[in-house]
DNA sequence: AACCTTCCCTGATGGC
DNA sequence: TGCCATCAGGGAAGGT
């Protein structure tokens, strides 16, 4: 699942091939992916050259001279720069430790919904097994933009994410610090994987109330999702089902994860067994010697 | 208002 | 070409 480690891998990856290209036409498979009609969709964008590329938390902003396309990977989301020049892979093939499904740069399929087609003969592709994802196309400096991307919480990365503006969003809510994590409006890209190990990382059980935290435990939690962020993008991002890079790669970073998708398994610290329970109707891995449910009580 | 649950979608998996 | 239930989950929408 593409959190903000994986969409900026996607960017940095897409950044050199596409910027500055112009965007000759557009095919549209299944229009169900798009925030417009084909029709206007396909007008807007045509002839438009692509001037940057951004990230805004998991978004991906790709900006054209007029209009921006915002780009949201949902869960299975792919984008992909395809270029006729390179060999395409014959079919799909096997992860040998996941055993699941791994693609290289391939030609168009049944879940390709979206071809960005470029006067050179290249293109950039948008696949979607599961269609949870959405590409929109706002004005550039129009207040829809705006509007989308103010809902983000903080940026880790930025200016935005300091120490102050952390315990101002973090506020006195009573939710489970999990579904805190992710919650968009707070820490913008932290998704389900990310969010275990960056509360593994600061000790922090999943379950325990956010307003029950103490300042040193919000204080390790703000250290530590920039850190597993980080290490996320070091690594490539994660690929666990169906993220791959804008060559159509794997990332590594499922290799160095210490929680997600580790349950049953000794944890890398402690030797305690991983847990998996459920929270916010996701699946999240804790350990449970190293993330207490609360803090010790001290005696008196 | 804040929090929780349901739903969208497809492919992999396992039981029978 | 076996059939069916279950699971994975980001985030909008609906419910309490």
């Amino acid at each position: 699942m593409p959190e903000l480690p994986e969409v900026e891998t996607i960017r940095r990856g897409l950044e050199p091939h596409i910027v500055g290209i112009r965007i000759e036409d557009v095919v549209v498979g299944d229009p169900h992916v798009l925030q417009l009609d084909v029709g206007s969709f396909a007008a807007r964008i045509r002839r438009q050259q692509v001037t940057r590329l951004r990230r805004r938390g998991k978004k991906l902003l790709i900006e054209l001279e007029t209009d921006c396309l915002v780009v949201h990977l949902g869960m299975t989301g792919q984008l992909t720069f395809r270029d006729p020049r390179r060999e395409d892979a014959a079919r799909f093939v096997r992860h040998e430790t996941t055993g699941l499904q791994r693609a290289h740069q391939h030609a168009p399929d049944k879940h390709t919904h979206v071809q960005f087609l470029f006067g050179d003969g290249t293109s950039m592709l948008y696949r979607d097994i599961r269609k949870f994802g959405k590409i929109y196309l706002l004005s550039k400096d129009g207040p829809e933009l705006t509007a989308h991307l103010s809902r983000l919480g903080l940026e880790p990365f930025s200016d935005s994410y300091s120490w102050d503006g952390f315990r101002k969003r973090f506020g006195n809510r009573g939710l489970r610090i999990k579904s805190l994590l992710l919650d968009q409006g707070f820490v913008a890209g932290v998704g389900n994987i990310y969010a275990d190990e960056a509360l593994f990382e600061a000790g922090i059980h999943p379950e325990r109330r956010a307003d029950k935290l103490r300042p040193v435990d919000r204080r390790r939690l703000f250290r530590a999702i920039p850190a597993v962020l980080e290490r996320g993008i070091q690594f490539g991002g994660t690929s666990l089902r169906d993220y791959v890079n804008s060559e159509g790669e794997q990332g590594s970073n499922q290799e160095e994860l210490m929680v997600y998708g580790r349950a049953g398994e000794p944890c890398l610290r402690c030797n305690a067994t991983i847990l998996r329970i459920v929270v916010s109707q996701r699946g999240t891995h804790y350990c449970p010697r190293c993330q207490r449910p609360a803090p010790r009580k001290r005696k008196k």
